[in-house]
DNA sequence: CACCGTTACGGTATCCGTAAGGATT
DNA sequence: AATCCTTACGGATACCGTAACGGTG
């Protein structure tokens, strides 16, 4: 059994059993993926992959429970050989990390300048994806950490920083109605047509929460997943929009208006998401500080040893 | 970088840095594992072996580091073997228990006996040493469960499941005025010397505490590791004895009398310590049943699920 | 001198890529 | 026809054991 076995069954698996792109992405020829997993099949005496015909249809009971503990060994393994980069502090590596729209586009410029700046020779690359998607790309190796609002880590495999509170305004066509009201009621924005994130996103259940306690149904027309989509609606005059203040910007949004909206709904807790065990290299410790100035070293390393209950 | 690699590493530092006594288990020839652990240090880039001339002395900082992740790596590449096993269901296996001289003289025999009967194919092996130690070799992989009294696991790493509670006994010569006495108090014991466990063993703790609570110094005169070395001293006149009531034999010990002292102590729990996501064979289950039938393979399942706060 | 880790060397097994083969969509 | 996994084959590589080497207690 060789941990290259393990690697290329993980990468077939998350490539829908599909060998041959699995064999791109790990600089190898297909017939060599193809023979190596028929080794492995062949040394642990069972089938992992169903057949049909020439082709891969599924993983057998066997082979996901094999899939699990290859998983692990996996990227256990690439986190000793960060390791190991992180002691010869050598200045190279790589940092991934998973997040939504909102982040990309209005909270992380700023840090990921800085960081580039200090560390030039470190990849830097950004992921973009649903809540439910990052959390699965940081539990799988995929990305190094993971910055959202709403993200749902059942199994406790993450550990989650809370960075930031943050609340909402809402924005309409510039002389709107709306605009005008220097404290705004939940009845008057449910009276117009809104548009806001889409459900899986951005604190969209703490918004519907606050409607439905006061009894009132909001006419959501439109939701999208980011910010920009929303105003881009907004401007054509199908509705009011709800949005992270931190995405509405005076300069570029001259044809919009907003209003607070913060008083409206309970605030909502970005957090960052780090894999349980993982090894933390010094330069992601900074990025996370960057983004968050109260998460240092210490406040970080001693989340990550707590125990996962809570 | 590869799995046998990381084995010879884990298994050089089980056997205290000696690469020659390593090489004998691992089947391997000494120059052998020497190569490939050069060949690790060179891929990762750092030493991880502190050298005194041609001789091994210590782990340098990254080495324990990476020795961390490579036991991990190595036992689910263990546990991913034996889940193979469990699949192909061939019967065979091997099941190793690390338990204290308690344990393994009074508590296991039938248990033992009954399983290699249903599993005659099962290598089983035992493992005795200190509570500290046992929990380490199941930690390490080494053993696949531990059984014993005084357990800490500092770092939640193992799931402790209850098996059941004992009390002690109060051994004498034949003929000692004790023995006559129908409820014995501490007060009484206390003004006898006393042989008992030693400290880091099988419920010496609870004993100490009662003897405290009543403001009472017992004068223990002589600390053993198991009831039989304290049975021999006891017959000798060295002392009343306080032992587990199951390590009391009315057949083999007729030299000897015993009175009951449970309620002198609060009573003791025995324990099963499993590594947390550990892959547990189904015979494995069926082991922890028949010491403690309480734990059936659904109770233990959710304890090895639940999260390890408490 | 005994012990220990490293180096040298040769045989063998393993891995990998190219090319070709059957099967499915 | 295109896609896909498996088999066949040849070359390069890596691994492993024996033997020899250089320090150390």
């Amino acid at each position: 059994m060789k941990l290259q076995q393990l690697r290329y069954l993980c990468e077939v698996v998350r490539h829908d059993l599909n060998l041959s792109k699995a064999a791109m992405t790990l600089h190898a020829s297909q017939p060599g993926v193809s023979k190596q997993l028929l080794q492995l099949e062949d040394e642990l005496g069972l089938r992992l992959f169903v057949r049909s015909g020439k082709r891969f249809s599924g993983l057998t009971e066997p082979g996901k429970a094999v899939l699990a503990i290859a998983q692990r060994i996996t990227s256990d393994a690439t986190d000793l050989k960060s390791l190991a980069a992180e002691y010869r502090d050598d200045g190279t590596g790589a940092l991934t990390v998973a997040t939504t729209h909102t982040q990309a586009r209005y909270a992380l410029p700023d840090v990921i300048l800085r960081f580039t700046r200090k560390y030039p020779r470190i990849r830097l690359s950004l992921r973009q994806g649903s809540p439910a998607q990052i959390v699965d790309q940081v539990i799988k190796g995929q990305a190094d950490l993971c910055i959202a609002t709403e993200v749902h880590d059942a199994d406790h495999q993450l550990v989650m920083l809370p960075c930031y509170e943050w609340n909402r305004c809402v924005i309409a066509p510039r002389g709107h109605p709306l605009l005008a009201n220097p404290r705004l009621t939940l009845e008057e924005l449910a009276a117009h047509p809104i548009i806001t994130y889409d459900f899986a996103f951005t604190g969209r259940s703490t918004m519907n929460k606050a409607f439905e306690q006061r009894g009132l149904t909001p006419d959501v027309v439109l939701t999208a997943i980011d910010a920009d989509v929303i105003k881009t609606y907004v401007a054509l005059g199908l509705g009011v929009g709800i949005i992270a203040r931190m995405a509405f910007d005076t300069d570029r949004d001259q044809n919009l208006g907003a209003v607070d909206a913060s008083h409206l709904f309970e605030p909502s807790v970005t957090r960052i998401g780090i894999r349980r065990r993982a090894f933390v290299r010094k330069f992601t410790y900074e990025f996370i500080e960057m983004f968050a100035p109260r998460l240092t070293r210490a406040v970080i390393e001693e989340a990550l040893e707590s125990s996962p209950a809570g």
